[in-house]
DNA sequence: CGTCGCATGTAAACAGTTACATGATTCG
DNA sequence: CGAATCATGTAACTGTTTACATGCGACG
């Protein structure tokens, strides 16, 4: 009897073809539309990407053109195949791993009193900072994303991701706020 | 110029130490204890944990005392030095790496749109019991810890760290709950 | 007598980042 | 002319899990 673990496999695969089923694209377009939609919850390092894409042709669920620019390097351009399709398909029906539990910050809070005098108050106050930015962020990206004629039915999920975040960042802040009023309370 | 990066360096070191802190452990000790205090948000395997001992040992950060039990097999304490406390305090003086940002549940949201027919409903109920399982172990976890006789300085702390926990389940649980009325309602 | 818990350890594979090499064009 | 941007790719390194090998004692 096997169980289920809590692995994280590699979903790099399944990412690119995600962004190449919106239609062809570069590495280095790859790269640049993943750290503008979805950096929030997913990166890729051109170190993973440009393999990866070289993998997905090999296997039939990408072909590549290169077209040799009028000056500049040849770039390389893939597309998403049928079978990448139904690869890409078929991932959208399993259940999603969960995600790695490692967070640092509550590490070195747990240990907190074993240290000689630590105050984690700067540490937290920076932890609430970053988050702040990001709900800044997530306000911006609701404008753009409402304000361009995005599918509606994409829309919908993308709300749904940035939802997501916003709730999360909020309790961040908010767990914050509780712990430096405690800390400021010694 | 060098810029500061988010990476999500070796901190099992760190993590080790931090429990050595507290008494002589064993390897497997060690995996018990994670287990049962920090699994929450942190998590170690014993391919990380002895060959990580070892290195302990040989940058005397930890001493070992090989015990023949009165049958079975040899046990191997470890015990932290003084540089190896030292080397706590100094990583508990500065600034933690943010958690690596790939939660594949969210890429799949992203994508749903992509796919033929999906219907995330069920991946998000299974996302919400969990997070409502989580709860309930906190619930537990915060008894727990109130009715021995933890250090009050340490308890502290990891109150707050369950206090993370909790609001972070929560702030999911809410998620989760708006969006499987959104998806209802179509 | 089977399996669970105690206990140590290694090897292989996988996942992922960073640094580097290369080079043209455009903009200030 | 220097910096940024476009653009591809590799190599080295780091981090991490999983599977396996080994074996005793206790409990049912």
């Amino acid at each position: 009897m096997e169980r289920a673990v809590a692995r994280t496999p590699n979903r790099t695969r399944q990412a690119l073809l995600g962004f190449l089923s919106w239609g062809p694209q570069t590495g280095y377009g790859l790269r640049k539309v993943i750290d503008g939609s979805v950096s929030n919850f997913w990166t890729e390092s051109y170190g993973r990407i440009y393999p990866m894409l070289k993998e997905l042709e090999e296997e039939g669920l990408a072909t590549s053109v290169e077209r040799q620019t009028p000056g500049g390097r040849p770039t390389k351009t893939y597309s998403i195949t049928e079978r990448g399709r139904a690869e890409l398909d078929a991932w959208l029906h399993d259940e999603p791993a969960p995600p790695a539990r490692r967070n640092e910050l509550l590490l070195k809070m747990f240990f907190t009193a074993q240290g000689e005098d630590i105050d984690p108050s700067d540490m937290i106050e920076h932890f609430r900072a970053e988050k702040l930015a990001d709900l800044e962020h997530y306000a911006e990206m609701r404008e753009e994303i409402e304000s361009t004629d995005t599918p509606p039915k994409d829309m919908k999920y993308w709300m749904m991701t940035l939802r997501y975040g916003e709730l999360e960042a909020e309790a961040h802040v908010k767990w914050a706020d509780e712990v430096l009023k405690e800390l400021a309370a010694d």
